[in-house]
RNA sequence: GGAAAGUUGUCUGAGUGGUCGAAAGAGCCACACUCGAAAUGUGGUGUACGCAUUACGUCGUACCGGGGGUUCGAAUCCCUCACUUUCCGCCA
């Protein structure tokens, strides 16, 4: 937790479990107190059933201030839980062992470094990695420095001019339409756009994830399902007519598909990717980060989503972590989009 | 959008105010019978929290779609929300 900048982790840790004794006591209290209610309501019963009204009126009497009592001491549970649920949501999930501490991107570490055959840069310092095809062309791991990065024969572009100038991508049409953020796949790009997704929708499932197709719009158990909730409500379009939010990626609706389940190890693995269109409203986010296609509305992403025993996805890096993203190809989740 | 009926344990399905956590059947588990199996018989068979614990729990509380209310007492009555089914309306 410490990773996630979790700075006050220790003292989170601690007062949570200082509230679920709180919680614990609360309980015992409110749990006497209505034991004794129970008891006292039963012999009324009996009372009556035996004919005895009288002693049956005096027992009622009694029981006006315990009730009072009750509800006070639920009043005071209901708060001590409401107040561990909270402490327990601000608790993140843990990082998986590998990940680089960082502030900033910049302190991300490259894993793996992808590139097509441009020409002899690339051949040569392909020799001798085994990540190649028969062809030369295939993805290699970054074992140069990145000076030495292979120089395609023709002029670079940034993409969003060379959308522009082979009219694949039109953001002003989006603009018009929807807004920024919200770019509009012309001709060749829009089936780029679909092949992409038929492209890494078929690696996935090569790689043995079953294909889902579900709702892009979820409803608020499932937004904290993932924890989406309530850490990032502004960062997801939310219809308030229904109180229902778009997904910001397919891990909220196909990861909650098994929400309050409890799945029996012998179906384990389950794993499952979807295409779906992803939804952010990226408050906050400025400059070149948005240039082009960087960091858009509405993106279209293949997300694969693999449920696993503890041992199976953590402690045995090179295991787990080697064998899910070799199956599928690439690590974590596709990005169909033309970032890059 | 309007109306009606419904939502009970793994399943089917009883239960309209007082030992109902919940009948019955099915399923499942154990045992018996059997060479073995089937059939049959007997017993058992929900969850969460709390408490206790060397060990066993005739221990407490809560849960009959969710939430709230009435009542000494609610699966049972009232309100509300969600969902399911059916009908009407509206509309791609």
């Amino acid at each position: 937790m410490e990773k996630k900048h979790f700075n006050d982790a220790h003292d989170t840790i601690e007062s949570v479990i200082a509230i679920d004794q709180a919680r614990k006591a609360a309980q015992q209290k409110k749990d006497a107190a209505s034991a004794e209610m129970n008891q006292i309501s039963k012999s009324i019963g009996a009372l009556m059933a035996q004919g005895k009204r009288e002693e049956a009126e005096a027992a009622k009497a009694k029981t006006g201030e315990l009730k009072e009592n009750i509800k006070a001491l639920e009043a005071e549970m209901a708060a001590e839980e409401e107040k561990l649920t909270q402490a327990l949501l601000q608790i993140p999930n843990v990082p998986y062992s590998i990940v680089p501490e960082g502030k900033g991107a910049e302190d991300n570490v490259a894993v793996k470094v992808g590139g097509w055959n441009f020409g002899e840069p690339l051949k040569k310092l392909a020799e001798g990695n085994r990540s190649f095809d028969a062809d030369g062309n295939g993805i290699a791991l970054r074992d140069w420095p990145a000076s030495e990065d292979p120089q395609p024969a023709f002029a670079k572009l940034p993409h969003w001019e060379l959308a522009k100038k082979y009219n694949l991508i039109d953001f002003d049409l989006g603009v018009k339409i929807s807004g920024a953020g919200f770019p509009v796949y012309i001709g060749q790009g829009a089936r780029l756009q679909r092949a992409l997704i038929n492209f890494f929708l078929a690696e996935a499932n090569k790689a043995g994830y079953t294909e889902i197709m579900p709702p892009t719009v979820v409803n608020q158990a499932s937004g904290y399902g993932t924890g989406q909730l309530p850490d990032k409500e502004g960062q997801m379009y939310h219809c308030e007519v229904d109180d229902l939010y778009l997904i910001p990626t397919a891990e909220v609706p196909v990861t909650n598909l098994y929400r309050d389940e409890i799945i029996d190890e012998a179906n384990l693995p389950i794993k499952n990717c979807a295409y779906t269109e992803c939804f952010r409203r990226e408050a906050g986010s400025y400059g070149k980060d948005v240039r082009g296609l960087n960091r858009l509305h509405e993106f279209s992403k293949i997300e694969i989503v693999r449920i696993d025993t503890p041992d199976h996805s953590d402690a045995s890096d090179a295991g787990a972590r080697g064998r899910s993203a070799a199956e599928a190809g690439v690590a974590v989740s596709y990005s169909p989009s033309l970032r890059r």
